[in-house]
RNA sequence: GGCUUGGUAGUUCAGUUGGUUAGAACGCUAGCCUGUCACGCUAGAGGUCGAGGGUUCGAGUCCCUUCCAAGUCGCCA
């Protein structure tokens, strides 16, 4: 039977009906949830975004065709229900329901739409994310959906509050743009029109956001959709948003940063209620490096690693000492309460730094009555051994981890990797902890092997630090950029950098990273040209939004923070993007029926 | 592309050394029940053990291939 809404207007919110609602009548519209019969009594919990409450239908207080009527409805039917609010008789009361002072007393009920039996308890937590991902609007019905999603909201007005304070305009950027192939893989739209061209989606607006400051907007942002073709990962999807910013005639980093700083602080305190300690700690890549062998260190625990290569100078046992000689370096971490791992563990922590570039991990613990037991103690000489005690200062319970590579960075990275996996075996990480870090002076390039030249780390507009610019030309590698990152509890949050306006300097950096004038033309052209007119200081930042979520969210899953996500394969569970297409679309973009061996349609 | 883990009822899972008719809970169906809130009670339906092949007297369990999912390395200027 359909029934309609006719003459009934919604007058409250469930999860809004408390003790100050008693004696009131309302109109309430939602979903059931699971309800209760006990024969001549029926309890329904009404859910909608706000919240649930109980309606009561009871056998002696409504006529007998409402009582059946109630006694069909089943989970996530859809009602409206008229009545009046009452205090809970008794003791009835559920301290755990926000609502749970109250219940509605129906009076009339309508059955806007009905269920079929959901394929998961909404609400269940337990639920398959697969099933979920598939049945996304009944999985958005969760709490958890539900208060995610609510407070993504509210994160992207204060954004927008906080820029617009401070004299950011908001302005779209297109979908549809250049490919400029460097850097990510593009997402590829097929023109109708131009038979065999393609734009591609926007991998990050970043040169229309400085086409924007030699516009003269002087400080410009986008909550901006960006497309990414590369592999998934728990917090990367192959299309996210960014908050996107730039302003002009910014002197320093700092400027960029402090701005940033004053947003993450009110996002914080408006979304969280927490006053985060400011000004934010600033690190230098090359300190995240040595200490945490990230670019993005955690910091809500210590385990930093330290240089053992002096002491193992000689040490006799050959991987340390060919290593050593070859320029590399000994580094290790040491794990208080760590000579509790077993072998098993051991080997295993063996096997999971070998998934980085290095050899091995060797290991030395110290346990009772300062007993040792170790990979390589035995291998090498008792003054190395008697070095490292001396160094490391190991106690009976700690463990020691070191990782020997002739490349000293691998080795860091290794080791850095392995600290993060230590700290959740040994439960290191304090929960509602932010440990938050701009890491600065990273290096403007670095070498390819690849493509056997040098690439730009973080893009070719990138400015050179003004001091460095002397050493473009001799050791590329030694230039650092005026570039930061925000890393929040060990995850990159946003990174940015102040852009080279001088038109000497952009031609040394494309220069040095060995694009040939054509290519510049070719893909840069109209920006080049656009710095030919006038081009301010500039400099800006875009951080992961869907990022900055998860960590208020407080989830692990950049799913749990998207309304629509995709799932590893870049596909959706829920529609099956992507699928095939008829053969006359394809033929309408010339798509089909080209010819790529002569590069024209195929007649 | 590599590695690790997983796939058994609608759902979440158990299933021992390869051995009778593959189990539990929730959900579902029918009935009873006036204060439940994970309601309770009684009865019932529900299975291509991801798929294919192999070993065996016998395979959910062992082997091979393959598909799907999660995490991760590569990749992500």
């Amino acid at each position: 039977m359909v029934e309609f809404l006719t003459g009934l207007k919604r007058t409250d919110m469930c999860g809004e009906l408390t003790s100050d609602a008693i004696g009131k009548d309302v109109t309430i519209m939602g979903w059931a949830n699971r309800g209760r019969d006990l024969g001549g009594l029926i309890f329904v919990q009404l859910r909608d975004r706000t919240g649930v409450v109980q309606v009561v239908f009871d056998i002696n207080l409504t006529d007998k065709a409402l009582f059946e009527k109630a006694s069909s409805i089943k989970m996530e039917y859809v009602l409206a229900i008229k009545g009046k609010v009452r205090k809970r008789l008794g003791d009835n009361i559920n301290p755990n329901m926000k609502t749970g002072e109250v219940e509605v007393v129906a009076t009339e009920l309508r059955i806007l739409s009905e269920s079929e039996t959901p394929p998961f308890v909404v609400g269940d937590t337990t639920a398959g994310e697969m099933l979920r991902l598939k049945y996304r609007y009944l999985d958005l019905r969760r709490e958890q959906m539900q208060r995610n999603l609510l407070m993504r909201s509210k994160a992207a007005h204060c954004i927008r509050e906080y820029l617009d304070e401070n004299g950011f305009l908001e302005i779209e950027t297109p979908f549809l743009g250049k490919s400029t192939p460097e850097g990510a893989r593009d997402y590829l739209v097929p023109s109708r029109i131009h038979i065999g061209e393609y734009y591609a989606l926007p991998q990050s607006p970043q040169l229309y956001k400085q086409l924007l400051m030699i516009g003269g907007f002087d400080r410009y942002y986008q909550m901006a959709k960006c497309f990414r073709d590369e592999d998934l990962r728990a917090n990367r999807q192959p299309e996210f948003t960014q908050v996107d910013l730039e302003m002009s005639f910014v002197d320093s980093e700092e400027d960029v940063m402090q701005m940033t700083e004053g947003l993450i602080l009110k996002l914080f305190k408006s979304i969280k209620g927490i006053d985060l300690p400011h000004p934010f700690n600033r690190m230098l890549y090359s300190t995240a490096m040595e200490k945490y062998g990230s670019d993005k260190p955690d910091l809500r625990f210590g385990m930093e690693i330290f240089d053992m290569t002096n002491e193992c100078v000689g040490s006799g046992f050959a991987p340390f000492d060919s290593n050593i000689d070859e320029g590399g370096s000994v580094q290790s971490i040491k794990v208080e309460g760590g000579e509790t791992i077993g072998r098993k563990d051991l080997d295993a922590y063996a096997q999971f730094v070998k998934t980085y570039k290095v050899k091995g991990l060797m290991w030395l613990g110290m346990g009772e009555n300062g007993v040792l037991r170790s990979s390589y103690s035995s291998k090498i000489t008792p003054e190395t051994l008697q070095k490292i005690l001396d160094k490391t200062q190991l106690k009976s319970g700690d463990m020691l981890f070191s990782v020997s590579d002739k490349v000293k960075e691998n080795a860091l990275i290794a080791l850095g990797a392995l600290r993060c996996e230590l700290a959740k075996r040994f439960d290191l990480i304090k929960k509602d902890t932010y440990a938050i870090t701009w890491v600065t002076d990273f290096p403007l390039l670095e070498y390819s092997e690849e493509d056997k030249r040098f690439v730009a780390k973080h893009h070719p507009f990138t400015s050179p630090k003004n001091e460095d610019l002397p050493l473009m030309k001799t050791h590329p590698e030694l230039v650092r950029a005026k570039a930061y990152d925000l890393v929040i509890n060990g995850d990159e949050m946003g990174g940015g950098s102040l852009r080279i306006y001088n038109q000497e300097v952009q031609k040394l950096m494309f220069e040095t990273i060995g694009m040939s004038d054509e290519d510049i033309k070719e893909r840069f052209g109209f920006f080049v040209d656009a710095f030919n007119y006038g081009t301010p200081p500039h400099g800006g930042l875009a951080f992961g939004f869907d990022r900055l979520m998860m960590v208020l969210c407080q989830t692990d899953s950049i799913r749990d923070v998207i309304a629509f996500p995709k799932i590893q394969n870049a596909s959706c569970m829920m529609t099956e993007a992507p699928t095939a297409v008829e053969n006359k679309q394809l033929m309408e973009l010339s798509i089909k029926n080209w010819n790529y061996a002569e590069d024209k349609p195929i007649k």
